[in-house]
DNA sequence: CTGTATCCCCCCGGATACTG
DNA sequence: CAGTATCCGGGGGGATACAG
């Protein structure tokens, strides 16, 4: 069943990758798995994000239908985001390869060091 | 167990996603899942690559001990590429991300539609 | 066939300033 | 507090030409 070929320059995986291939992305959804937070909060808590990267980051996301955003009539403001069934349905894929950068990352960095050192 | 902890800079997601969050760096992973694969053949799977991204792709691969370049003195030139064990270990976080795809990116790309209708 | 080298455009994304 | 608007520098990456 090859209904998606991601090897086809128009396969709407392509935009997937797009996805889950930025950092910010999987940081915010990383963030967003410990339940739903507020703008502030999630800035506070990605060291180094810029106000327009959390923005876009968030947008995308919620365009995506991965996240919801709660705007709260109050002064000061206040608004919440958080995961959607999807966008909880990608923890598991997404902890597979935080699971594989633990046991391989190691690795991957001696290797690394070797191919300088022999360069 | 790991906890998941994007905000340390030195957190193996961070580095994972320098790795493997190219759109390329996957899809050369995926192509030579189906065994070992000369330049021109990678070259022709994936549709859209410049030959630039490709060798840099490799090349990347090579030195985080990934994939194996494996040269034949001939005339022409052979040149086959292989993954690694380790790269072999990839396999199984990244399919569970394509499954993920080939799961909602349906639902994603529909969210995404009706976002852009009531805009 | 398997690359390397160069030019160069585009756009990502940081910095900064402003607003409801 | 939660954004938006604008400028702008750096680099990713395509196109092209050339080499072993």
């Amino acid at each position: 069943m090859t209904e998606f070929d991601p090897y086809s320059s128009d396969c709407p995986t392509r935009r997937l990758l797009d996805l889950i291939g930025d950092t910010w992305t999987v940081l915010v959804i990383g963030t967003l798995a410990a339940g739903p937070a507020r703008y502030s909060a999630i800035e506070r808590r990605i060291d180094g994000i810029s106000q327009k990267m959390l923005t876009q980051t968030l947008r995308a996301l919620e365009r995506d239908g991965l996240v919801t955003r709660t705007v709260y009539p109050e002064i000061p403001p206040k608004v919440e985001y958080e995961l959607t069934d999807a966008g909880r349905s990608l923890q598991g894929p997404l902890k597979a390869l935080e699971d594989w950068a633990t046991t391989h990352m190691g690795g991957v960095l001696d290797a690394r060091a070797e191919y300088e050192r022999s360069a």
